[in-house]
Parts: structure tokens; sequence; C-alpha cells
RNA sequence: GGGCAGUUAGCUCAGUUGGUAGAGCACCGCCUUCACACGGCGGGGGCCACAGGUUCAAGUCCUGUACUGCCCACCA
């Protein structure tokens, strides 16, 4: 600590540095016994075998900067880490790098299988933590938890057990979305829609009674086998005749009935649908409301069954291949079309999905969604609002969760099947005999549990869950979720369901869905596109602050982010900015400045920071209160640099200068508390930058030489000073800039260089102007680069000059030498068209008389003090353009 | 088929109760000023997608249209 500052700022070294110090002083492990309100969060997991994406940045990112802000506020804040334990994503990774060795999870058998994941996860699982870390994120690691640590699979059996009993959780056939690769069910949603070009058949079924045909149209022939009926629309009048009768099935010759039912789309195909109910999620419906036989032709590999008749042992594509052949040759294809149509594809593995009937686990959500609906938005805000609409969609819609996965990691169902009187036992712990006949062949369910069934425990199985602690006393509910919109169903309205179901309150208090992060044109970021921009390889680059002030300043709320490289190296720029000014007042302020009154400090310059300093604070805490986190990225970025550093530094350096002595008192304080105080609002969002400069800053006199003093991490927010806050001295500092800026925007348009120092004349239309200039010459005469000021109420103008006029005041240069007054004139009119025009809308108000009547006595009058500033301006324009026509007429006379 | 966003400067985007259109980058000039060339100063550039409506006043509120993107859904 105490370091000074380098003359470059080197991210690298002061991360590592910084998140060493904080991870050794357990400066983010709080205690649930200090004061301030809770303030908690709970990490969105990420999978254990998965690398840091933008997707994690950005989210440690926001959580980041609402958490050290928190804790700036005072407020006893935890935010739990820990990581998920992906279950179909996890065993793929393994089973893949398992068959490079040409070893398979089935040759290694279940228990060294599960075991080899485990040890995978000891070598890969820290990677994502270290990850974390090199994010910034003050998260507390004496918590991390993940999935399946012995507590959160305590948890997850309590939960199981106690569903089941109240009857939530029940095992039953169903057709699910079978992943024929992964070998497992999946969930609904876990299903991905895509579309996909195919052919539609239509194929001839002939009726029974050899009266005559009916044709029906599929992009499955190769489900034909297992059809149990045809289903007709009730009011189509082309089938009418045919409801009730008999079809024979094309090849296999088998008979099925015709029926009806107003699902069928007349529009679609023929009008008549075949329909298979072990193979189609909309013919199993038929088929229960039916009672149609269930027929099935297709096996969980994706080979045909005994009952598809000869076509048993094909797989599909073949037999699909065969059948069209064989009812060609019968002459029943009427007609082939192309079709585009969505298809179901795996999630994790993009294979193509299989409707298949099956026994599953399922939760019972249909009786739980209730209490998640109507908590929101009075227990729980979703913000952007735009979400409450889809949350409440899915949840007013939802049909029950398929939970049981045919894989082999993660947590086990914990239900066991008697091997001598068949009864199921579903309980906590491993039974030791069938409590019903005593027999000990107990067969535990093969299956394991859908992951995000551990995962919608989170916010309360990492704080200890089912044991009372008192860290779920002081911190559930959590204070706000900070995820991605896209696992608004997955995550966000399970966790809603099992929070209230267990712990009678719903898991946060707010919900912040962000952005997705995508690339500068717009696509999703994916490996396989290849334009994924790596978080490591940017801290990497341009140092972590600079990452984190790139998302922070484009995550405004619910919109996606297009992110490239040059933003990022831009953002890296401004890192560098407030380094440079920290060395700037460093080189000034060595040691603690003795304090000063400076509520009642002189000096406008310094009148003007402070009362700026006021608003950001009060702007950056409310934009940050209301997640408007690009708001409180731009306030800092603005003032940091375009007031800080643009005018404050360069109107003080003439008060360091050693001669200026009795300055030299107040500018040293000033200078150190301002900078201190944009530190601390920096650095939620750029933690390690701010903490570095922070520490190299002087302590304040009276404070004690302790940790506190040089860690801005456990720095409070600066309380705001109402005897600072000045608007009308702004206001007036504000004038002076903006003469200022008129004497440089002469040179840089006159060609003269900006260090080539002129003579300056200031007319100014009143004596309150006129006294306010005087007071501030001396800072006028620096930045405007002068050789000399006059200011005056009247005097004698010389005729070779340039000029300008800003609130009425005449900005006079006097220019040696030959002067193009022609093009002179031509600036003036520009100025002067400029100003007529703001005028002439400025007066279509007043003149208007339901405005002067109507509109608030207020804007009436800030409208009538416009329009008159904007008439003396143009007053005084006409007079400066009339001498210069007078100044331009000599000299062509003269010529 | 339903739902939700978006359309503002060349590009990417802000614009919080309606009250004089903003930023960053890019661009054009000038500047080796002792914190910073990852810099300084100045400048150009916009019928706020289109059409109506409400209002004294609309980028902002309402209705419709056109594109763009996303989500959900059972069209075989």
């Amino acid at each position: 600590m105490g370091d000074p500052l380098q003359k470059g700022y080197e991210p690298h070294n002061v991360e590592v540095k910084w998140r060493r110090h904080w991870e050794k002083t357990r400066a983010f492990t709080p205690d649930p016994d200090a004061p301030g309100e809770p303030f908690s969060i709970v990490i969105p997991p990420p999978n254990v075998t998965g690398a840091l994406h933008i997707g994690h940045a950005l989210n440690l990112t926001l959580i980041d900067v609402l958490c050290r802000h928190a804790r700036q506020k005072g407020k006893n804040v935890l935010w739990i880490p820990g990581t998920d334990h992906a279950g179909i994503a996890t065993q793929n990774v393994v089973e893949r790098s398992l068959a490079n060795e040409g070893a398979s999870r089935q040759s290694l058998g279940r228990w060294a299988f599960v075991k080899r994941i485990w040890e995978w996860r000891e070598d890969y699982g820290h990677r994502i933590l270290e990850q974390i870390s090199a994010m910034g994120a003050s998260v507390d690691w004496t918590r991390l938890r993940f999935t399946m640590d012995d507590g959160l699979s305590a948890a997850v059996r309590k939960v199981f057990v106690r569903l089941y009993n109240e009857g939530l959780i029940y095992k039953g056939d169903y057709i699910i979305n079978w992943c024929s690769r992964c070998h497992t069910a999946l969930a609904d949603d876990e299903v991905d829609h895509k579309p996909d070009r195919s052919k539609l058949w239509h194929i001839r079924y002939h009726l029974a009674d050899g009266s005559g045909h009916i044709v029906i149209a599929t992009t499955r022939p190769e489900t034909i086998p297992g059809d149990t009926a045809i289903c007709v629309h009730p009011e189509d009048t082309r089938y009418t005749h045919l409801i009730g009768k008999i079809a024979i099935l094309p090849v296999l010759n088998r008979e099925i009935p015709i029926i009806t039912d107003s699902y069928v789309d007349k529009e679609f195909g023929t009008g008549a649908l075949k329909v298979t109910p072990c193979h189609d999620h909309n013919d199993w419906m038929l088929g229960k409301k039916h009672d149609l036989a269930f027929i099935q032709v297709i096996d969980e590999n994706g080979i045909m069954t005994s009952e598809s008749g000869h076509y048993a042992g094909l797989t599909k594509q073949e037999c699909r291949e065969q059948i069209i052949i064989d009812i060609q040759a019968a002459g029943d294809i009427v007609e082939v079309s192309d079709i585009e149509h969505a298809i179901g594809h795996c999630y994790r593995c993009h294979t193509v999905l299989e409707p298949h009937v099956s026994t599953q686990w399922f939760v019972a959500v249909k009786k739980l969604s209730k209490a998640a609906h109507d908590a929101v938005p009075e227990l729980t805000q979703i913000f952007p609002e735009s979400w409450l609409k889809t949350y409440f969609h899915w949840l007013d819609n939802i049909r029950d969760w398929c939970i049981s996965r045919q894989i082999w990691w993660g947590h086990r169902i914990p239900a066991w099947t008697c091997a001598a009187c068949g009864t199921l036992t579903v309980v906590e712990k491993t039974p030791e005999v069938c409590p019903k006949c005593g027999d000990p062949r107990l067969a535990q369910d093969a299956d394991v549990l859908d992951t995000w069934f551990s995962s919608a425990l989170w916010p309360f199985s990492t704080m200890g869950w089912p044991d009372s602690t008192n860290d779920l006393a002081r911190w559930y509910p959590t204070s706000v979720l900070v995820t991605g919109f896209d696992i608004l169903f997955f995550w966000v309205a399970r966790m809603m369901m099992m929070g209230i179901h267990f712990m009678g309150t719903p898991p946060f208090r707010h919900v912040y869905l962000h952005a997705l992060v995508r690339d500068a044109d717009g696509r999703k970021m994916s490996k396989s596109t290849g334009n994924v921009i790596d978080p490591l390889e940017m801290i990497n680059k341009y140092g972590c602050d600079a990452l984190r002030f790139t998302l922070t300043a484009f995550a405004a709320m619910g919109r996606d982010i297009r992110l490239s490289e040059e933003r990022i190296e831009g953002y890296r720029h401004f890192v560098n900015k407030l380094w440079n000014a920290a060395r700037f007042v460093l080189l000034h302020v060595s040691d603690a400045p003795e304090p000063v009154d400076i509520e009642n400090v002189s000096g406008l310059h310094h009148q003007w920071i402070l009362h700026r300093l006021e608003t950001v604070k009060a702007q950056n805490d409310q934009a940050l209160t209301e997640y408007r986190f690009n708001d409180a990225a731009q306030t800092g970025y603005k003032f940091l640099w375009n007031e800080f550093c643009d005018w404050y530094l360069e109107l003080v350096k003439p008060d360091l200068d050693p001669k200026a002595e009795n300055q030299q008192r107040t500018v040293r304080y000033v200078l150190w508390l301002v900078l201190r105080e944009t530190l601390i609002l920096l650095h939620p969002i750029m933690p390690f930058v701010t903490a570095e400069i922070w520490q190299a800053l002087p302590a304040p006199q009276d404070a004690a030489a302790t940790d506190f003093g040089t860690d801005l991490a456990r720095e409070p927010y600066p309380a705001q000073r109402p005897g600072c806050v000045r608007k009308e001295q702004a206001q007036r500092m504000e004038f002076v800039q903006a003469v200022i800026v008129a004497v440089r925007t002469i040179k840089a348009e006159l060609n003269i260089a900006p260090s080539h120092k002129t003579k300056l004349i200031l007319i100014s239309a009143d004596s309150v102007h006129a006294a306010l200039l005087e007071e501030n010459r001396a800072m006028i005469m620096t930045l405007a680069r002068l050789e000399s000021l006059t200011t005056a109420t009247d005097i004698q103008v010389p005729k070779a000059s340039a000029s300008a006029v800003v609130q009425g005041c005449q900005i006079i240069v006097p220019l040696l030498g030959t002067v193009n007054l022609a093009g002179e004139l031509q600036r003036l009119e520009k100025e002067f068209t400029k100003l007529e025009k703001e005028l002439v809308t400025a007066n279509k108000n007043l003149l208007n008389e339901s405005f002067t009547t109507r509109a608030p006595a207020e804007v009436v009058e800030r409208e009538q003090k416009r329009a008159a500033k904007l008439m003396e301006s143009i007053t005084t324009l006409q007079s400066l353009k009339n001498r210069f026509a007078e100044a331009l007429a000599e000299e062509q006379t003269m010529e």
C-alpha cells in the first residue's frame, strides 16, 4: 500500500494486487450480526465446466456495481458465489473427452463415470471461479456453493420428498421430448425450435369397405405404422360422409377409425390428419381424448420397433425412405410438396428430438404458479417492466414440469422400489429395508433430476436451508436478482415458485433482467460464428476496469448491447484520463491538505466544481438505485473528463504557481476533495484503478492509519453537502466559460494559433456582468490565452477586430496586420441568422395568445427571458455587423 | 397465429413528470502548452421511420402503417 503512481497505468499488476488484498482481508465477507440494512444477491451460478464469456462479464459487472454501491451506502452486503453442476452439459463435455480416449460412459459404468466427472470438476471448476475473481467481483468466497454440495443436495432431497408427500410431485406416463443422443428426456422449454425444410407427402388411405379413400398429408411417413386413427374437422363438409368409417393403413393393412376433432386445421394439407399418439405431442392429446390405441414404433435409439412390421430394425430415416418407396409402388402417393416448418432440437447437442412416450417424474407446477404470479409486482418487482406480460403469460399457460433425466450426472431421485412387493418409497435418507414388507432388496430410481430443479432452490439452499441459519434470517429474501432474460422461465419463475412454497416469501424483492451482449452487427455471439469477444482477452489487453466501464456504459435498460473491441479500447482512454488527472493532483497534493471551509470558499471556479460535484453525487446515487447503469457511468465520465479535467484542472493551474501563495491552501484542499469523492463515485464501476489511486492519495489529516483509510472498497458514500449547492454561482461560471469558448472559436476560425496571445475587449451589457468578468479576469486571461484584457461598459472599438456576442456581452478581439474583413463579416452573418432563427421560434410562442394564457407562468417567463436575451444579442451583433460593413466600405474606397 | 421491443447525426446509442434535439466513435481544421497524443482546442453534420390525432406546445402521450429484431405457440 501507499505506492506512488507510475507514469502509465498498468492494469495487470494493480488488479492482482487488489484482488489479493481484498481476499486476504476478507473485505467482502459480511457478518450477519453487523449493523446496516441487509442487502443480498445470489450469483446466477455458471456451469462448472464453463468458461467465462461476455454474458457472464456483463452479469458480474452489474451485480458488482450494485454490491459495491450498497456497501458504500452502509448496507450489510452479502454476495454468494457458486457454480451449477449443469447435468446434461457437463456430462456431454466429459463424454466427449472420454470418446477421445476411446472410452464411453457405458464402458466405465455409472459409478466410475460420475467419479470421473467429479475429477473433471476439480480441474475445471476452479477455472471459472478464478475468472469470476478476475472480473473484480466482490463475492464472499467463504460462502462458495456448488449445486451438488452435501448441503445443497440435502435441500434437494428434502424439497423432493415434501413435494411428493404433498402430491405435487408424481410419476406418470407421458409423451416427452427425447434426445436420442443425450439419451434423456427434456422439459418442454429445453426444446429449441428451428425452421427446417422438408417434404409434405400426400398419401392415400383406402377405406375398408372399398367405397373409396381419404388422402392425408404428413411430413413423417415413418410414423405411419404407429397410426391409430385419422382425424378430420367436424365441420369439414368434404369429409362428413367418411366420419365413423374405417380406413386401411398403407403397407401394414391395419384398420383404423376416422374420427373428428375441432383441433384439426381444415386449411392445412388435405384437412385430414393421421394420428400417431406415441410419436407426436398433439396426437398424444388426441389419443387420450378419443381413447385411441397407443403403438410405439420408434424406440429410444431412433430404431423402428417390432410393432412396425417389416420395417423393424431400420433407423427412422431408413424407414422413411423405404416406406415411401413401398407406398409409391402401391400407387398411393398422391402428391409431394416442399414445406418449411419448425422442428424441435436438443438445446444442448442440437440433435433432432423425438417425441417419446415413457414414465417420468413431474412437478405439478400448475398448482405452484398462481402464487408466483400473484407475488408480482407487490412483493417482487420486475425491471424492465416490459417483461411482466411475458412472465405472467408463461405462468398462466404452464404445463407440468418433467424433472427426470436419464443421465448419470446430477441429483439421484430419492425413490426406491422394493424388489419383493413393488412398493415405491420416497424418503430423504437411503432406506435399509422396504418399510412395507421389510425386504432389503431396494433399487433406487436410475434417473437424476433436471439441473434446474436444484437451481430453483438456489436463493435459500445457498444460505443453509433447511437449517434455520443466521444467514437466512438476515439475508433472505435477497434484494435483487440480476440475470439475463433468456432464463426468465428456466430459472427465475421456478425460483419464485419454490421460494414462495418453501420459504413463504418470494426469493427477491427486485428482478433486474439485463440485455444480451451481441456483436457489432447485432448477431448473437457464438463460437461457431467466430464472433465472440473473450472477456479475459479484453482484460489482458485493456484492463478489467475498461471492460467493466464499457459494459456498464452500454447497459441501458431493455436493450441489447452491441459490443465491439473498439469500444473497450475507447473506454480504456477514460481509465487513463482518470489516472493522469490523479497524477496531476498528486503532483501538488503530496500530503494531507489542511481543511478549509468549503461551504464558504471564495473563487468562482471552486464554488462551481463543488456545486457540480454535489449534483453528480445525487445523480449517480439515484441512477444506481433505479438500475440506470448507463446513466451512472455517463454521469461520472462527463464530470471527470469534461468538467474536472477540461476546466477545473486548467483553471487551478495559475493558482498552483508558488507565487500565488495565498491561493494554495484552498486549491490543494478542493482538488484533493473533489478527486477523492469522484474516486468513490467511480469505484463501483472501476474498482481497481480507483483503489490504486486512492491509496496513493493522502488520507485526511484526522484519519486513523488503519486499513479503512487506504482501502477504497471500505469507504462510505460521500455525504451530501447542501452548503455547496450554489446554482447561481454555477450559472455565473457557465457565463465565464461561454466567453472563453467564444474567444477560442474566434481564434480557431481565423486560423490564429491557440498559443498566440491576443488582446481582448469585453463590453458588458450591464454592471453585474461587467463586475463578474472583472473578478474573473485571471481565468479568462489564462484559458483564452490573452495578452491583455480590457473590460468596459462602453469603449471605442478598433475597426479591425473579430467579434462575437455572449448573452449580450460583446467579445472583441482586435486584430493586428491584415484582416479579412469580408470573411469576418460573413462569419457574423452566419451567427446572426442562427440567432434570428431562434428568435422566430421563441416569438412564435410568445405572440400566440393561447400560449401566454394557457402555458404555466414559469414557462412563459422563461420564454420571455430567452427572447429578450436573443434580442439583446441580435442588436449587438447588428451593430458589430454595421461596423464591419463600414470598415469594408472604407477599405474598398481606399483601393 | 399471439406477445414484446426497436426505428433519433456516417456508425453505436442516450434522451427520467410533454417546454430551446445530446454523447461516444468516425470526419475536418489547428496545436510537440511542463497530468495525459490513450492528449488539448475548435468545427461540420439531424423534416427524431411514415400518416393521422390529443395539446398553447409532441422525439416524448394516443391510433394506424411500414420495416427490423426477440419471445411464446399444437399447424401435421
